[in-house]
DNA sequence: TGTTATTGTGGACACTGTACACAATGGAAG
DNA sequence: CTTCCATTGTGTACAGTGTCCACAATAACA
């Protein structure tokens, strides 16, 4: 018995073969980046012909843009999540502050979790209309820019951060993390213990904050 | 005559098959990325077999690993020549802030002159070896890495950096500023226009300086 | 001059993305 | 319930890729 094992299908159809495409594209994404989301292999996975993919998909290029909307959305998840773990905290002042830092600290345990999924995050060029596409927002309907323009926005508010130098901010923050982000996952500082790299973190968000 | 029209040598060997690739694949970077490093399109245009280059590069990968080494020699030279550029000026501590400056500078710039050089400079996953390799360096004898700690180093020296946050601070410096040249050349920043480019970065190496 | 290590060639294989013609099916129209 | 058709999956095919193997041409050395 050397045909396809497990997943063979006895229907015709395949139920939500894009769903499933797309599932298969997160997974090979997951061990493997941008590079390794490769049609036939997810086809394969899905237990269906090559050429079903483009019932579904335009081309390669098209199935690698789901996956990127969705592992901008797993990125969105983890910083709400880190947002969320934030303890209540009194004056707005330092509030807004441990959000700032929550968004980055969300961010950069991502990249390190799931270094596939956060380069291929990144491995389609996009416009800045892309960065609301709510196909890449998390739970809370927010993408990862989204997030980090609100935690700014909070800095304001709360008098921390100047109008005046609030436009643009969420590029110089995004930035310095989205950069410590390449360097800790596949750059120089690969090899840095889990402190190395929590205090490289700390004193990067540090000096966002400081200079912003 | 549909034959390999120019590019036919007469002896059998070759020459310099080794650099001939080494060019090859560069211009293949040069426009198109590390994705666009194909053996095969090398040996095309170096008018040799497809295996030939085996007998120089191990594989594949070999081959892009010295296209990378190549970019990031190019990235010094656009440094240095930066460097090169700056009047000279009076006050140590003035001179050290502008050479950091242009340092960042010279970075941005070859990014946004050379897309498709820088993104392949730093496609192959390095260790903290590998930013010192002289393979990397330029016309100095310094890889970007070594030229960006040179100017740190002249900060602490001038007594405008505290030697206690130098170490670990080239870290921070290259995060800001490689993550600025992601959203520039392939991020949602790409559409920007030239002065506004040129402001962002402005804003940009204001905040590393005064957050170092 | 003859031997040998180096370098380039030719053919082959497994893989990829993608196009085209075809087959099965499920749901709407009668 | 039958008929038809748009949707979805299949099969075959082609060009292009990295890489392996056996072989051929040559340069350098004995």
């Amino acid at each position: 018995m050397l045909k396809p094992e497990t997943p063979h299908r006895t229907t015709y159809r395949h139920g939500d073969l894009p769903h499933a495409l797309l599932e298969a594209g997160l997974a090979l994404a997951r061990d493997g980046g941008p590079d390794a989301v490769v049609l036939r292999e997810a086809t394969r996975r899905a237990g269906v012909a090559p050429n079903a993919a483009y019932r579904h998909f335009a081309d390669r290029q098209a199935l690698l843009q789901s996956v990127c909307a969705a592992a901008q959305a797993a990125l969105a998840d983890a910083i709400e999540d880190e947002l969320a773990a934030l303890p209540p905290t009194r004056p707005a002042a330092k509030r807004a502050r441990a959000r700032l830092r929550a968004v980055g600290a969300g961010y950069l345990r991502f990249a390190q979790a799931e270094p596939g999924l956060f380069r291929t995050a990144f491995s389609v060029s996009d416009d800045l209309d892309s960065s609301t596409d709510p196909a890449r927002a998390g739970r809370g309907g927010r993408t990862p820019f989204q997030l980090l323009a609100d935690a700014l926005d909070e800095l304001v508010d709360a008098g921390v951060l100047l109008a005046a130098r609030r436009p643009g901010a969420e590029f110089l923050a995004w930035s310095s993390v989205h950069g410590l982000g390449m360097l800790l996952i596949d750059g120089p500082l690969r090899a840095l213990t889990r402190e190395q790299r929590a205090a490289i973190t700390s004193r990067l968000l540090e000096m966002v904050e400081q200079g912003l």
